[in-house]
DNA sequence: ATACTAAACGCAACCGATTGCGTCGAAAAT
DNA sequence: ATTTTCGACGCAATCGGTTGCGTTTAGTAT
């Protein structure tokens, strides 16, 4: 066990005979110090192997070059993909990335959020809990001037960056792009609705309903908490009980309809002739599945991507953080089988 | 904006008549320090709301308390649920968690490296990516005695501790498990060679094939240099295409399984009769596909909690780095309806 | 009552980089 | 020749805990 010492700027400054100080600029590029003492003692600081100790750098600026993550559950394709994003954004600058998860659970939001806040983390990026209803947690960082990126599931209200797909938007395409099968009672999949997400969703499917003339039928919406697997069989079992069962499902995930298309099949429903369903994410079990789920892809890693880069411009631009700016992505939406009755009639035409 | 100071430990010794000595001893529950007093501190640094300055400790004691990992990408099922375990275990026990992933690449790899020692984590834990032949670069950690856990994807010498799953027996016992269904011809999906996890559950397969007087054909042996489904299509119409094709295949991995299935599928092959299918990993995908994959599945949270936990106990009970120990998990064989001909028989007899 | 011991706490250096301000000398301006 | 200006660099404080060692005081032994 050799424990070497590190090399300091001290150590730099004695060899080179000049001052810490002077060290410390000409290793920062600073202006003012000339360009040959800073080539000289930059080309000496490699070869004696000095490392910056990005903890003195810290204690002294009270800001650590880190971005913090706040998720509930890193374990999710759509998740890991965000974090991915960041991380490689976060990396090109020179930056850690430290994560943590809630777990779905308020306190534990709140708790990381101040772990987070101790760490002095530059900026923090956050995918709100299933149960967070409010987000004064978060005030802290505004009132620290330290910026804040929401991605995904974002609080309604709050002066903050958020980074979000056309949730509306991508509901209303997805339903619409039932209609167009000819699909004319279409049930809905609905997330907690106090999250954005979700919410968004469901106010597109029902303007997709509206505008087409289409009526909207209570029983064809259902609540489901979690949005998990077990939660999808029961709601689409409890559809199909219906005296008039829909012959069109919108999912606000891929579980939810994943788990509809193998319960409706288990059932010796066609899909999708009988009920065409589509999702929503974009998972990699949406293209696996039999038939293949239509779905809404998001650009989940790019959003990861806008997150960092929105930290890293606010703290180089030293902006204040009493704004309020959204960037909203397109998203796509996937025709697989699942959905597609155009091209199943055809085959069956052509067949 | 306003930014309200953070109460320090000097700020405690004014309001208290104390040294800061005394107050960071207090904090720490320092023996030195009465009780009386212990308490006393305690309470008004609650009271006013203090909070520790991490970073300063960490300059101090040259070591944040933060657990580092190095994989080659986050968003892949098993190694998000890795993180995920390590995450959780750090947290509990007041630890941050910083990622950094290579995608893959050496280069990437050996510069992350360098950025986790330069930040001074307590430990790192890592999983190789698929050009790492040397692992030289994790070489300063042991000098340093920096806890280093290897998981999973581990390399063959290195004094450190390791994290793995029994890879030669698991796919010892997918093999068997196919042969036991009655497989005479059994291919086989291999990673790239150079890495544990593939090149141990190669000799399983190997192994159990001549434990049961098998031949082992080499034409039914398929390398995969990064087990994509794209690879895997590829592997399975040459199999498909020869003049005796197999009538099962043991996949390294799911991914390349269910690209098998699909692929298989797609010639009319049924499956499992005709060709019975295991994989490994349990991803999400596994139980979606039809027929379901039968295959591997790894106690991926539980190999990041242990590997959390070994940086943590290293680091607390001060040992030597110039250790090597080694935790081997058991994996589980989930049989589903891929491989499984007992039940399909069955099924057709009682039908 | 005196000597000794140990508990309880303070002093001050230290970790390594950053930065406002001051200094010095040389070039430029008058 | 004198003053002004400015580029180039050093001084020393600072960030907030931590810790080896020294000091004080109360308690114990003799």
């Amino acid at each position: 066990m050799k424990k070497k010492k590190e090399v300091t700027i001290y150590d730099l400054a004695k060899e080179l005979k000049f001052s810490p100080s002077t060290i410390s600029r000409a290793l920062n590029n600073h202006k003012s110090i000339s360009q040959k003492t800073t080539k000289e003692i930059q080309k000496i600081a490699k070869q004696l192997g000095y490392r910056p100790n990005t903890l003195a750098a810290s204690l002294r600026n009270n800001k650590s070059k880190t971005i913090g993550i706040l998720i509930a559950r890193i374990n999710r394709p759509f998740i890991a993909s965000i974090i991915s994003g960041v991380e490689e954004t976060a990396r090109k600058a020179g930056y850690n990335v430290i994560i943590s998860q809630s777990n779905d659970k308020y306190e534990n939001e709140i708790a990381n959020a101040k772990a987070m806040y101790d760490s002095r983390v530059t900026g923090l990026i956050v995918s709100l809990g299933m149960e967070t209803r409010d987000s004064q947690h978060f005030k802290q960082f505004i009132d620290q001037n330290i910026p804040l990126v929401f991605v995904d599931r974002v609080p309604v209200e709050f002066n903050s960056y958020r980074v979000i797909i056309d949730n509306y938007t991508a509901g209303y395409k997805a339903t619409q792009h039932l209609i167009d099968q000819g699909c004319k009672r279409i049930a809905h999949f609905a997330g907690a609705q106090h999250l954005n997400v979700y919410n968004l969703r469901k106010k597109g499917y029902l303007d997709a309903l509206r505008e087409n003339n289409l009526e909207v039928a209570e029983e064809l919406i259902i609540d489901l908490d979690t949005m998990s697997f077990e939660e999808g069989c029961d709601g689409t079992k409890a559809l199909l009980n219906l005296p008039q069962p829909p012959d069109g499902l919108f999912s606000s995930n891929d579980t939810a309809a994943v788990s509809a298309i193998l319960t409706a099949k288990a059932r010796g429903i066609k899909i999708p002739e009988e009920l065409a369903i589509i999702g929503f994410n974009d998972d990699p079990m949406a293209s696996v599945v039999e038939p293949a789920l239509s779905t809404v892809s998001h650009p989940a890693v790019k959003m990861g991507e806008i997150s960092a880069q929105r930290i890293l411009e606010h703290s180089s631009k030293k902006l204040d953080s009493n704004i309020s700016e959204i960037t909203m992505l397109d998203t796509e939406i996937i025709i697989r089988s699942s959905s597609n009755r155009i091209n199943t009639t055809r085959l069956l035409e052509t067949s």
